[in-house]
DNA sequence: CATTTTAGTTCCATATACTGGAACTTAGTT
DNA sequence: AACTAAGTTCCAGTATATGGAACTAAAATG
């Protein structure tokens, strides 16, 4: 992190306001803080009058404000692959009537930007805008496999490899091996690596000119299903990340360019 | 606008590029910024590695980047209503079988926190994170009949007042004098003034304090019944307003305070 | 009730880092 | 090949962010 002056200071804020996942007092704020009391203030002043956090008066609690949800929306409609997967993940879900997840990568974590829950209504942002982990989530490795050498090592140095269950790949080595393997075949399993019970297949979301825009998964749980049964998904599920794939290119990555040249680094 | 230095800036710049709606070049952006060149190249480039923006190489097009979609997952989770709101619209929704919104004021406008749609399942943040006018929706008259002088002075000031229909409040003094009757009779009515065929039943969200936090709406169409109908609701509608407004308060306001004392300014 | 402690806010001289005109590079066009 | 437009970089000047310290308000304590 670091760097980019002020703006990149008050997106540090912001983030920081963010993960506390609860209104927070300044004071935690501040402990917190690599900020003096003085700026980290001022900041949360600014961010405050902007709209991009909310004070409450009562309990002198800031929480982020609902600018950020305006803004979200333009975001998850123009940069996301949520409209364009729409139809596809409509499909999916109704064809193997299990829980369908369509993630991209934000900052080396796994951002849920659509779902499909077969058996109850679809939950908004609860789960649009949820992050998780990308060393021990299908969608996650399914994703790192096919970065570049320079991109995977910049996603892995920002990896916890907390040891979620005790399947889960907690260090560099297990998971580089792991991701030779979905390389190789395709696709990336999780097998009750990040939730005990919970299994997933997950196939990327590539162009054809090799750029990995995001990734889809089915996930099931061990109550009701093995892999045998996940693991014949499969077919549909990649079928269904080359539809996405397609459709992207189309609307918004025409002209592809399978050459790797300068490109400005983006959000990764 | 204006003011907060560089972070006010920096959001203007967001709003800006989340604004054309679609994709968008730096040249159109300099033609309608207030900035030069350099300084706003330098924005959008600091931006755009913290993720709040995301560049396209190919097309060389900014647009709002997956950052906020994380950020604004927190903010709906903790400053918006629709968590604490969601069980009574269902329970609305479900006794009306009418499109129930759930609305709070941001920068003058409406902003939709949450939706049921009793017919189709719910569409996520196509809906969530929408914006519209505060002069011709239920929502926007019910909240701001209940603001204070200084505050409904100011979102009267945020509004264009343009006419999109034929019986759009297209003035500030219709607006007022709708506002004054809405505030005496506790409820808002939209008569197709948004849109054609759209009629709409709103309460605002207040706290025992006096507050005003949201509104809730039930929306009809001309086509399949008129006002007799939807005001039949207004009971129930008015119900879980108050329903909201004490969980609200329980919640997130635990001690009121009715006396008038320095607020800071919140998002609005 | 007086006192201490903690939390939150304001001040101001300093220096950092933002500014923007202008020059430059690159890509597309005639 | 010359021209035009779009995007990017440079750099001196200065506006503006910075943070130590002083201040105020509100709890906690004796």
């Amino acid at each position: 992190m670091a760097g980019d002056g002020t703006i990149g200071k008050a997106c540090d804020v912001l983030d920081q306001v963010a993960a506390f996942q609860r209104p927070v007092r300044f004071a935690e704020l501040l402990e917190s803080s690599r900020f003096p009391k003085a700026t980290l203030y001022r900041f949360l002043q600014s961010l405050t009058n902007q709209g991009m956090l909310s004070y409450d008066p009562d309990r002198q609690t800031y929480a982020p404000g609902l600018r950020l949800v305006r803004l979200a929306h333009a975001a998850w409609t123009q940069s996301s692959l949520a409209p364009i997967a729409r139809p596809f993940l409509d499909t999916l879900s109704g064809e193997t009537g299990e829980t369908v997840h369509l993630a991209q990568l934000d900052s080396g974590q796994v951002l849920y930007v659509d779902k499909r829950n077969a058996a109850q209504p679809v939950e908004m942002y609860s789960q649009a805008g949820k992050v998780g982990p990308a060393y021990c989530t299908g969608v996650g490795k399914a994703m790192m496999a096919f970065l570049d050498e320079a991109e995977l090592n910049k996603v892995i140095s920002q990896q916890s490899f907390h040891r979620f269950t005790e399947k889960t790949l907690a260090s560099e080595a297990a998971l580089r091996s792991d991701l030779e393997l979905i390389r190789s075949r395709g696709y990336a399993l999780d097998d009750e690596e990040h939730e005990t019970g919970i299994i997933c297949v997950a196939c990327p979301i590539r162009t054809p000119g090799g750029r990995m825009l995001g990734a889809v998964s089915v996930t099931g749980s061990t109550e009701r299903m093995n892999f045998d049964q996940l693991e014949a998904w499969i077919p549909r599920v990649r079928r269904v990340a080359e539809q996405i794939a397609a459709e992207a290119q189309a609307w918004r990555f025409p002209e592809t360019r399978p050459d790797g040249q300068k490109d400005r680094i983006q959000a990764t």
